[in-house]
DNA sequence: AACAATAAGTTCAGAAAATGAACAAAGCAA
DNA sequence: TTGCTTTGTTCATTTTCTGAACTTATTGTT
């Protein structure tokens, strides 16, 4: 379909951003005269444009970027009940929206997806021809192929090749990948993160889930684990986690465990929102919670700053504040902890997001599988 | 002077060990036919060459690896005085060595090395027809084009643009990195790591180093500073280190802190063994210096695991022992601040090292550049 | 306003590299 | 022996890339 040049090209420019002819030649060491018929004929299929025109000495370059429906992407996340199926196109735009009803059954889902699909895709024309794939988002391990589950507590699940089932029912090529890993991938390719090559996401929701970028590529792990920044050790011998050792960070700041923890300290708080409320007003209890969840956040990312120095942390967020007490003890507590001389050196920005996140997380599995391809040497 | 195919088949081999031509072939996307042509090439050129015969069905195949004279490297260490310069060749052994004084002066550096290449190159014939580059390892922060030292806390350097100044000198490509850095390197191109693509090097000595490879490349980081464990908080509120924060790794279990802890507790021993001595023997204080380094240690180590999930750990040391108290609590406490189902899955090894490791990871360093490049797409 | 100066992007003939298909080579299995 | 299997080679053909000259679009300068 595409030559290894072409891909290679779209590559570059979903990890550097718009750039124009001659900059790509060079970054990938092709002639301008190579690039300008790869470019042509991209631009001739629908899956590059023109962009801006940059002005300087000589003349003008023009930015070549991904045209935004040269190809679209179906995303599923099967973290919710009904389960949100979007169709994303190349800018991560959302162009349509349904739901279907959850299921644990992995034969179940397929055959949904398969029914759901259809209605998908006649909300937007163009959409069923360049349908290049389907992402799926879930909570658990995925193995390196991002083809099957290896573990979902959530969902109950050990070794279901959940993709290849989906690709049977629907004949589209599927991709499956952990919630956390799937929202970084979205804020790499469509999001705050494009020109970023080094960088970790941390989405702070009842659970805590945390996805690198190195390289300008989704670093899996080695078994697919990369990221369980939850279960790091923040107090020795602290309380017992559902995962089986003590002090993990799930169990002091997740969402659900400041609301846990809340509740046990006494305090009438349904949202992390009312508890900042408290601890503003100076409600001790609430203040004590938020600090401890807020330092201990704040430490285990401090312990990413220094064991990856990413160029960028950003924290997902669909609920709750960081601007309040919680975020600013967090932020201190990052720069108590990294090396003084790096102190401050590592932006961090949180990022509310919407509930549709895992969902165009998802799509944008797809959309990285496209682009990205398997490992390149 | 090499084609882009031949440097990628020369990358290939590096990151995956010998390998068959058609197996090559495949992992590169080419045909047979071209394999053939560029491995006819680069044999008839001394650098790569045929070595073990595997036996299946079908025509047995041909195991293609690197020559080890096909290219040499130098490599110097600045964490020793007298600087060691050692001669390596493609299979990272030691073909020459010879000292020189160091100096804090990058001008007398390079004309120290420009004095001494000579000798060295002297010992070996061929060698320096082949002289593919030189590396040079020290301790402190190291930029991005690994030319600039960017700090040094023990050359006392600020900014320093060695490479630069040493290629000036003696005309050849010269590259510098931090030691932790060159020693994984070296672990990966020719120790016990060539074939794992993602694993971090733990090197454990006065001060605590440490340097990850993912995707089978070296990690460097946003500012160089990638896998900086030293300074993670290990006990907030510890006492102080000379960071300027308190509590860090370095703090409780490099083996400088291991030797001043024992000797405020009143221990006379010298060394880390003379410690594991009195341990074995019931010293109730030597048992606490001893597990609170281990407990400490390996939690920094479950810590690297939970983050990065990495496929190998890889501890190496000059001086001490891992088969003690120190070595067996570090185990346990990697264990017990890991994931429980991911225990025991990724392989600890540790490895003692001879004086020139440095020396040998400058040189690797050169060698990784020769193979691997600047950052390909 | 005319005229460099500058740099981006294009064109095209020629060079380089990769492919496909047929084939030679080196074993195993029966 | 005779197939069978798989590796590796050969070579004409096709694909892809390059180099050099050229066109284009702009800024800066006289």
């Amino acid at each position: 379909m595409l030559t290894s040049s072409q891909q290679q090209l779209l590559r570059v420019i979903s990890q550097s951003g718009p750039s124009s002819r001659t900059v790509l030649a060079a970054s990938m060491g092709l002639s301008k005269a190579a690039m300008s018929g790869i470019a042509r004929d991209l631009i001739s299929r629908g899956v590059l444009r023109e962009t801006e025109t940059i002005y300087g000495q000589g003349r003008p370059s023009i930015l070549l970027d991904l045209h935004p429906e040269g190809a679209f992407f179906g995303g599923i996340s099967l973290l919710e009940d009904p389960a949100p199926l979007v169709l994303s196109d190349f800018n991560g735009n959302i162009v349509a929206r349904q739901t279907m009803p959850l299921s644990r059954d992995p034969d179940i889902i397929a055959e949904m997806i398969a029914d759901t699909l259809p209605k998908l895709l006649a909300e937007c024309k163009d959409a069923s021809r360049k349908l290049s794939g389907l992402g799926i988002a879930l909570s658990g391990f995925v193995d390196e192929k991002q083809a099957s589950c290896v573990k979902s507590t959530l969902l109950g699940w050990q070794d279901v090749p959940l993709a290849g089932i989906i690709r049977q029912k629907t004949g589209i090529a599927t991709f499956i990948e952990n919630d956390a890993k799937a929202v970084a991938v979205s804020e790499k390719l469509f999001g705050n993160a494009r020109d970023v090559q080094n960088f970790s996401v941390v989405s702070f929701d009842d659970g805590i889930g945390c996805a690198h970028f190195i390289g300008g590529k989704l670093y899996r792990g080695n078994h697919g684990g990369a990221g369980e920044i939850a279960h790091c050790t923040i107090e020795p011998n602290g309380s017992p986690c559902r995962c089986g050792k003590r002090g993990c960070l799930d169990t002091i700041a997740s969402l659900k465990a400041i609301k846990e923890t809340a509740k046990a300290e006494g305090l009438s708080c349904q949202s992390l929102d009312e508890l900042e409320t408290e601890a503003s007003l100076g409600n001790a209890a609430a203040i004590r919670v938020l600090h401890r969840a807020g330092s201990a956040l704040g430490l285990a990312i401090a312990h990413l700053i220094q064991f990856n120095d990413p160029g960028l942390i950003l924290i997902t967020h669909v609920e709750g504040r960081f601007d309040g007490l919680f975020g600013t003890v967090m932020q201190q507590a990052v720069e108590a902890n990294v090396l003084p001389r790096y102190a401050g050196q590592t932006p961090i920005r949180t990022q509310r997001v919407d509930g549709d996140v895992w969902a165009r997380g998802a799509a944008s599995i797809a959309a990285h599988n496209f682009l990205i391809g398997p490992n390149p040497y």
